[in-house]
DNA sequence: ATCAATATTTTTTTCGAAAATTTTGACAAC
DNA sequence: GTTGTCAAAATTTTCGAAAAAAATATTGAT
């Protein structure tokens, strides 16, 4: 509950926390998984990522059944891994169920919150909108700051959550959805804009309007969703063209 | 879709399709953990399981983290791994997350659900109520045949729900609530009655009244949580007689 | 040229041993 | 009686190479 969560786990030096090799192989193919920056259907291929990471082949695949029970990589036995395919109809799975679970964990939160939540509420969505408003400088690094505060804010609002459960399984299907917006950001000409939504939501939490605040996030998600599964729609129509 | 996904998988000779030996390793674990065989708390020792299953470190290691992820055990980096804990408060949560996500799938199932789908349900309750309302006989086993036909029945009942998503996430807390009862059934003197309970739920859903089986499968959910609940607290107590 | 059979190469899977780390136990000092 | 230190033992973690399997290339017969 310290400032310390606040932190980006990334930026400040890995080296007093010892923990496996498979760990961090774990989580840096997670990353680029997360970002789009390895693409679905791709080859994950043992020599190649061994190179990479410099780890032996069991923590490489220690790392890689992870990925699979994440469901960021699916895996043929005896014949690999691959990072996960995307679908449309995977994206509005995930989309629904979060229309489910995060108001579920909103009310929660909202109930159960205490003054401290709501500081947490409040500095994060100051950092994220910083970097909202921003226009676009250097978009790699830029991106990725805003996934981080964004993913901090929402996690911030439903922090209070006593139901770990639901924690764990809003913030999975958060990632998933995640990934999607990150390979869809790649394709994108101009991101729509939620800066309204954010603070709209965010103000119905501190004011304890609890079927205000179910209203907005429902409604955020669905727009999110909508908005992701066009830019997937065009992508397919292209590469039907290209065949 | 055939019915050759109601045999047990177990009796069926696992000679024929060849998985990883660390996929065996996991299946097996998770196996004893499920019933009840290693309690909560154990340590698993590497020297120990590597020689009950002839199975290398590495290959083990990938199981145990594969086990963590499934939420059965828990690992300390570099002091090795327990199998999880629990806790009254973790089967209520469990348990809470179960009465919105069981209705949900059974909502989807019931709507889309075809012939096949009600077939599969009336042909699992006959092999589920036939071993039910058998007196115990070697208890062991019957504790493992009826908990395999109850799961096989619940699963029956939401198979139709489209959602992978929301199947998924229902049969994780299914087998984590499962564990709680494998565990709590070492300890009861004579398990709850809920033959009625079954039935009237299966009849619910064949005659697609979502709302009555709504109804009977929240309460069902509370019912058998509350009767856990009852075992672990009089378990607690024995405890700290004894300290 | 096509196909099947076989050899070669590539890739994944598994092991067993070495390295790193934690735990235990003995002994000494306060 | 407690505390601290150090070596020994136990345990986990990691590696690199061997084994197994799959993919690809080659050959030879039709």
């Amino acid at each position: 509950m310290t400032s310390a969560e606040l932190e980006i786990p990334e930026a400040t030096g890995r080296s007093e926390i010892k923990v496996s090799v498979a760990d961090d192989a774990h989580r840096k193919l997670r990353t680029k998984i997360l970002q789009g920056e390895i693409l679905p259907g791709h080859k994950l291929k043992f020599e190649i990522l061994q190179q990479e990471m410099s780890v032996s082949a069991s923590s490489l695949r220690e790392a890689l059944t992870r990925l699979v029970s994440d469901g960021f990589v699916t895996s043929e036995p005896r014949r690999g891994f691959s990072v996960a395919p995307v679908s449309i109809e995977e994206l509005k799975d995930i989309s629904r169920l979060r229309t489910i679970l995060e108001p579920l964990a909103l009310r929660d939160a909202i109930e159960h919150g205490d003054d401290a939540w709501e500081a947490q509420i409040l500095a994060t969505y100051h950092r994220f909108s910083k970097i909202d408003s921003l226009q676009g400088d250097a978009p790699g690094i830029r991106d990725e700051q805003w996934s981080h505060w964004h993913q901090a804010f929402h996690e911030a609002l439903v922090a209070a959550c006593p139901s770990k459960k639901t924690m764990q399984f809003r913030a999975v299907l958060f990632e998933q959805s995640e990934r999607y917006r990150a390979i869809s950001a790649a394709r994108r000409k101009q991101s729509r804009k939620k800066s309204d939504e954010h603070r709209n939501l965010m103000e119905a939490v501190l004011s304890h309007d609890a079927d205000q605040a179910e209203k907005l996030m429902v409604k955020h998600i669905e727009l999110t969703s909508n908005s992701l599964i066009e830019i997937l729609q065009a992508a397919q129509v292209q590469e039907q063209k290209a065949v």
